[in-house]
Parts: structure tokens; C-alpha cells; sequence
DNA sequence: CTAAGCTACGGAACGACGTTCCGCTTAGCA
DNA sequence: TGCTAAGCGGAACGTCGTTCCGTAGCTTAG
């Protein structure tokens, strides 16, 4: 998905080169300017031309997907494992949900990116929804079979839902996205009929 | 705060007559292609040259706030009579909110556009934030002091929140903010201790 | 070790954007 | 009817993402 090529042996060496060099600039870039950073600024950082930039990643979200992949996979893990480390599937949810939004508060703007004007991010956008979906629909079942919320808020909702909420939550003090989202997952709840 | 000048009079009737068609011509362009219609269209329908709307209207984000200035108006005025209309103050402020989603949500990409990347559009921003956010500080204080709702989020933090969950809500049908807003809102409330 | 051949490179160029600038038009008044 | 400054149009600038193409240089066959 992202553009980088499968094999590392078939390939020129600086070619190999140069997209590692562009991975560890763009982490940089990002870091310094958020993940709005100007692809020339990147190319620059790295040493290389924009054309390079663009031979290795089709698109600029290509580069953003590539080097975010770890940590998403990382989240995607966590989804299968908190099922089994909370003691209620809405704690599990609640839980993984604070790690996704860590994620997305962490880097600068890129929850912004992700739900950015039109089409520009469009391959960023969709990657992180495929990958991310299903773990949230799995949280998302099992908590409503155990009748502890609402059963109306599909994963793609709730993940756009808390994505949108992410997003400029640096750099102002007067919003913090990280209770507002634990708001709206509170709104998700039942009243517990267990009493 | 728009570039509009005070006085009808004291101008020359084509400046008028040019601020009107602009007026017009923004409003048709922001149906047909959203907020992000580029300034030259706005210009070209108007039939006037881009350096006339600069003119009129110092930056693109002033030229937003003078169209939808009419309507924000409104939603101030709401705001004073939802409290007096509405059983309880989070009746109140939960009908208020659901104007607001209205107006965010008619307007193609006004959220996206009140949240945008970054500075292009922070007159908008403040804008919105200075005329609405004190209606909202209102609705929010008579629902703390009723015991109805948490008291730790502010007005602003909240105005925010639903703007962001507003952002990118037209044509997706997985997608309805209003229903993610009334998510959050229900979150706010307490637990109900009069029984 | 050399030379051919093709992979991968650099960066100029393109088209979009918001915004600025300046020479000319023309409304409004005497 | 002419003067003058308010107002106009749109070329031009700097930003962006992206494309293109001439060429440098890695790789491998001989």
C-alpha cells in the first residue's frame, strides 16, 4: 500500500539507500513540522530530489502511511489483546480507544491529515480505516453483546468520530482532546441494568 | 470584522454594487463547491477581477464570515431564548447544539474550513469562537449549576468538539455527525440524583 | 577491468492555490 | 465638460503537490 518495494535484494543499492534516508527524514519532518511538512523540506532533510521522494512513494500519504506503519500495527495488536486484559469489553474498548488517540495527539496533525480537505489525503485516510475498522467493530460487538452501550454507532462512525475530535489538539490549552473523547465515549453507554 | 465597509453611502455605487454581487456570488459558489470554492471563482462569477474581492474583503475568511454572518446571528439569538423555551437548561443546550450542527453540516465543508490546517482560515475561526462561544458559556453554566451535566468542560473545548465531529459529514453515509454530537452531549450528563 | 545498459536520480516545469501590486477606467462632483 | 481619486482587472508572486525527462552512476556480462 505504501510505495515502498518488497524485496530488499533486485534493487540498486542507493536506491535502498535513499528511501531509508527518506523514511527517517519524513519521521523527522514530521516530528519538527508536523505531517504537513512540504515534501521539498523532506527531500531536502534527506539529501535527495523531490523526484526521488515520488519514485519511492507515489503520494505523499504513501509516506506518511509508511512511516506511521509500525505504530498502527502496534494499535492493531492491542485491539486483540485488550479483549482479554480489561474486565469488561466497554473497558477494553475505552482502553484501546485512549491508545488510538495517544497516536493521534502524538503526532502533530495528523489527525488533521487524516480527515484533511479532499483528496489530498484520501490514501491516508482509507488505509488507517481498513486497517483500524475491524479491530474497532470487534470492541465495538462485543461490548454492545454485553449489553453495555448503544448499538447505533457503527466503527467507522466512532473511529471518525474520535479521529475528528483529535484534531488541533496541540498547542491549546483550552482544548484537550483526550476528555473530550472520553465524553463521547461515556455518551456511548447504557444505564447498567445489572442492579 | 468583515472587510464590508460601514456606510452605503460616502462609496461609489459601483464598489456597492461589486460587494453585493460578491456577497451573491460567494454564497452560489459555497452551495455549488463548498467553502473551498477558490477565490477566482467567486470572482468570475461575480464578473469582477480577483484584486476587487481582495478589496472588499481582506482575506478569504472574511468573505465566509460576511456571508454566513446572517445566520451566526441567529444562532446567538437562539441561544438567548433556548433557555427560557426549553424545560431544562440541558434541553436547552442540547437543542442549541443541534441548531449549530444544522448550520456547520447545510454548509458544505464550513467545519472542515473552521478547523483547517492552520492559519487560512483562523479569522473564521476566532470569529465563530468570539460570537458563539459566550451563548454556549451561558447554556453550559445554567446545565452545571442544575447539576445536570460534568463541569469540567468549557465552553470553548465543547464548540470545538462538535465543530471537529461536523468536519467532512456530507456524503458519507456511514458517517452522521449529528448523531455523534448527540453522542457526546449525552455524555456531559450526570447522573440523575433526584430520585 | 572495462563498457554497455538500464535503474534511479535531480530539479526544472506545471497547474492549482491565496494574495499583492499597479496601471488604467470611470463615477461623482464642480 | 473636465478633474481627480476611488475603484477596477488581472498579471505576477510565492506556496503547494506532482510530473517529466535528460543524465549520472550502479550493476553485471564479457
Amino acid at each position: 500500500m505504501a510505495g515502498t518495494a518488497e524485496q530488499g535484494t533486485r534493487r540498486r543499492a542507493d536506491a535502498r539507500r535513499n528511501e531509508e534516508a527518506l523514511l527517517d527524514a519524513a519521521a523527522a519532518a514530521f516530528v519538527a513540522s508536523g505531517v504537513e511538512a512540504p515534501v521539498r523540506d523532506i527531500a531536502a532533510r534527506a539529501g535527495v530530489g523531490v523526484g526521488t521522494v515520488y519514485r519511492h512513494f507515489p503520494t505523499r500519504a504513501d509516506l506518511v502511511v509508511a512511516v506511521y506503519r509500525h505504530q498502527v500495527e502496534a494499535c492493531v495488536e492491542a485491539g486483540r489483546t485488550c479483549l482479554d486484559e480489561e474486565p469488561t469489553p466497554y473497558a477494553a474498548l475505552a482502553r484501546w480507544i485512549d491508545m488510538f488517540v495517544d497516536f493521534l495527539v502524538t503526532k502533530h496533525g495528523l489527525a488533521t491529515a487524516l480527515r484533511s480537505d479532499s483528496e489530498r489525503f484520501d490514501a491516508l485516510h482509507s488505509w488507517f480505516l481498513d486497517r483500524l475498522g475491524p479491530v474497532a467493530a470487534r470492541l465495538i460487538e462485543a461490548a454492545v453483546d454485553a449489553g453495555e452501550i448503544r448499538s447505533d454507532i457503527g466503527a467507522y462512525a466512532l473511529m471518525r468520530g474520535v479521529g475528528n475530535l483529535c484534531i488541533g489538539a496541540e498547542n491549546d490549552p483550552r482544548y484537550d482532546a483526550r476528555t473530550l473523547v472520553g465524553v463521547l465515549i461515556a455518551g456511548l453507554r447504557l444505564p447498567d441494568r445489572s442492579g
